[in-house]
DNA sequence: TCTGATTTGTCCGTATGTATG
DNA sequence: TCATACATACGGACAAATCAG
């Protein structure tokens, strides 16, 4: 993990942190293209933030292109 | 309640008489250790002071360890 | 077909964070 | 200091769709 982790008082609020956390582990190739990355629910867990905060993170992604989620079934990296 | 009241025309500013007025509701045990104090709202309420005050008295406190405060969840009593 | 588990969709209420006048 | 407004975040609850058995 490392530097992984939400900071809750930090000036960046805690859905751009994890925004730029989920960025960099497609771009890292953690979860490929076609892929569902981990669901909602899971990366509450993982970060400990609340669903509304994941959702928030994941709505950024999906604007710029890198997921897209797909109703009921999860969310996937985008193809490049 | 009684002497639990806030002056506006003293010398002594209203977020430090309100400060005083919580650190003694922590020792008295009104709140314990680990459990939240009451909401900032909820103080405003109960004290006829804004926002800002209450937040200032509640920062008084945090500074000297009495209090903590978790983003978005509340103000909690320290642990000793 | 039925059932239960999983996942996203949606809404509500409450709290603190921040900014402005 | 006060009053107000809005942003950000948390937590809970339930619905709807999907999938695996």
């Amino acid at each position: 993990m490392g530097p992984n982790e939400i900071k809750h008082n930090a000036p960046t609020p805690p859905y751009v942190q994890l925004a730029a956390i989920l960025r960099s582990r497609v771009e890292r190739g953690d979860w490929r293209p076609g892929e569902p990355i981990a669901s909602e629910l899971r990366l509450t867990e993982e970060y400990g933030v609340s669903r509304g905060t994941v959702r928030r993170a994941i709505a950024v992604l999906v604007d710029e292109g890198v997921l897209f989620v797909v109703p009921h079934r999860g969310t996937y990296v985008a193809e490049r």
